[in-house]
DNA sequence: AGCACGCCGACT
DNA sequence: GTCGGCGTGCTC
């Protein structure tokens, strides 16, 4: 009998291997086997009768049962398909950790068949996580509860006094999780995207927290969103997919609302109301306006902390009378400028412009980077508040300045004040999601205080929509207007991205590379490839280049045969060739 | 990915 | 005459 075992290398076909007399394996299971003359670890994918002769042996099996059921093998290798990536590495991502030597024997995982079950839900409102909480509290059958991350994995494993399968507790214990939950044993498993394969025995409820988030999909294996796999996951085996957020990506509601998928459990009511303050013609000398100034001061004086979000740097060119952004004439998007440079280069087609003398929208004079970073509102704040805490790294500083993140650990109205420096540095990325992002961020800043304190919005587009939703709490108005604006010009959920970046030690070679990868993609039909672009427009030397792909739903499809050549061949001389599916950034 | 093989320059 | 750089190709 003969094993086909896949590896965690960037090589797609699986290894044929004979299996020594007296060893049982099954699909699966992990096994160690010579390759190259070494012992590595390799997944069994597949066993089958055929010609032994000139094939190596297994050396041992790593678990003593399988660790993956078929269905998650097949469902890993949908998953490699689609993010462009192999097979093993994608599989070897998802499995638990190795057990020690002389570990127990545990049960293999159940097998499910296939079944027709419901369309995903997902769940928005205040209320979400309380339902979450309390419906699976009563559950009938397994559950798996996907977070984002390692902290909100180890609150939620505690809050539902859970098994956890994330790397927040030891080895052995989220081996034994993986094992307890395949068996039933734990009702209710918690992990992070490492257990999206977890062995369930049905019916299995599947449960994506913070479905917006992007880091659901961080760099490596797997590469594709935890909520594309979970879907998946879900419709292959017949299981109910929960997914819960303030603000969903708007793929996701607009799937579920074209699904009737979309359950609300919401009370806003005595939120606070949205304080924008226009910052139009002012803001130049000091990052905080007067009603921000005022809501900091009656913050820390109730004895309630305060936060400050700001963006990045300094990141597009602003018309201080109309407020409107220098943007691509092409794409629509903002254009990123940076001081020190004449140009400015759009990202997506990197069509240049002359740095313009007056604004293209009203023709005034003024125009100016727009931005401030943390440290420039770090020193102005402590000038402004100099008997007050203030920190850039501690979150539970009088007043915490940071980015978007430093609201997620907060509870419901842990702060007293939530001020956005500088909203335009969101709604102006140089990012179709930018508009989503600038929502997310409202609404979560109202999360964090809700009845308790105030937000305060700094920004140049107190009418922007993602602004007028927010202060309204009219989710479905922001949906309806993001996806009709992505509709129009062709983004997801409507049209699939993907991003092909370069690296080479010369410039020449590096922009032979990418007009070699150009050339490939050439001809392909219902593929728009938009002209490469140097990585880094500030920086002087142009070594990595990128280019922007987007097509229709099977895109990967279409790629995958113009694209392998190119990922083995770019290794050769120091140049790199990687393409990231969907990207979240 | 990771590792061995092999072909050219610098050193004993 | 030998060491070792890295470019190249393969892994059951």
């Amino acid at each position: 009998v003969i094993a086909d075992i896949v590896f965690d290398v960037p090589v797609w076909r699986a290894f044929a291997y004979v299996i020594p007399r007296g060893m049982e394996l099954h699909r699966g299971q992990r096994v160690a086997a010579p390759l190259r003359g070494r012992a590595r670890i390799g997944m069994v994918v597949d066993l089958r009768y055929g010609d032994e002769t000139g094939l190596q042996a297994i050396a041992r099996p790593v678990d003593a049962v399988p660790v993956l059921s078929r269905a998650a093998l097949e469902l890993g290798r949908w998953v490699a398909e689609e993010s462009l990536s192999s097979w093993g590495s994608t599989l070897l991502a998802l499995s638990p950790p190795v057990a020690r030597r002389g570990a127990p024997v545990i049960a293999p995982p159940a097998e499910i068949g296939p079944i027709a079950g419901p369309p995903p839900e997902l769940w928005v409102g205040t209320l979400r996580e309380a339902r979450l909480a309390e419906q699976l509290r009563a559950i009938d059958g397994s559950a798996l509860v996907v977070a984002s991350d390692r902290e909100g994995a180890g609150r939620w494993a505690e809050r539902l006094d859970a098994a956890r399968l994330d790397s927040g507790v030891s080895d052995a214990s989220r081996r034994d999780a993986w094992f307890a939950a395949a068996r039933g044993r734990a009702r209710i498993a918690v992990g992070t995207r490492s257990a999206l394969l977890v062995p369930l025995p049905p019916p299995a409820t599947l449960v994506l927290l913070d479905e917006h988030d992007p880091a659901h999909k961080p760099p490596g294996a797997p590469r594709l969103h935890s909520r594309e796999v979970l879907s998946r996951r879900a419709a292959l085996e017949g299981s109910r997919l929960l997914m819960l957020s303030a603000t969903p990506s708007v793929e996701s509601w607009w799937r579920a609302q074209s699904a009737q998928a979309l359950r609300r459990h919401e009370r806003t009511e005595g939120w606070p109301d949205i304080v924008t303050a226009d910052t139009r013609g002012i803001l130049r000398n000091h990052p905080l306006t007067l009603p921000l100034t005022r809501a900091i001061e009656d913050a820390t004086r109730r004895g309630r902390r305060a936060a400050l979000i700001v963006g990045r740097r300094a990141a597009t060119l602003v018309c201080s009378e109309c407020g409107s952004f220098v943007r691509c004439k092409e794409c629509g998007v903002p254009l990123p400028f940076s001081r020190g440079r004449n140009s400015l280069a759009c990202r997506l087609c990197t069509r240049a412009e002359q740095l313009p003398e007056r604004c293209p929208t009203c023709g005034g004079r003024r125009l100016s980077p727009f931005g401030w970073d943390a440290e420039r509102v770090e020193a102005a704040v402590r000038k402004r508040f100099p008997k007050l805490g203030v920190s850039r790294s501690d979150a539970d500083a009088q007043i915490a300045i940071g980015p978007p993140s430093i609201l997620k650990p907060s509870g419901p109205a842990a702060l007293g004040c939530v001020g956005i420096v500088a909203l335009d540095s969101l709604l102006g990325m140089p990012d179709f999601r930018g508009g989503e992002r600038g929502f997310e961020l409202l609404w979560a800043a109202m999360e964090a205080v809700r009845a308790e304190g105030r937000v305060v919005v700094q920004t140049l587009h107190p009418d922007h929509y993602a602004v007028e939703a927010a202060r309204t709490r009219d989710l479905a108005s922001f949906y309806e207007h993001e996806i009709k604006l992505r509709s129009e010009l062709g983004y997801p959920p409507f049209r699939r991205l993907a991003v092909l970046s370069v690296r080479s030690r010369t410039e020449g070679e590096a922009h032979a590379l990418i007009a070699d990868c150009a050339r490939a993609f050439d001809g392909i039909p219902g593929l728009t490839v938009y002209p490469a672009a140097p990585r880094d427009a500030a920086s002087t030397t142009r070594l990595r280049w990128r280019l922007m792909l987007k097509g229709p739903a099977e895109l990967p499809r279409l790629l995958a045969p113009a694209i392998s050549p190119l990922l083995e061949r770019g290794r050769r001389a120091g140049n790199v060739v990687e393409i990231e599916m969907d990207p979240v950034s």
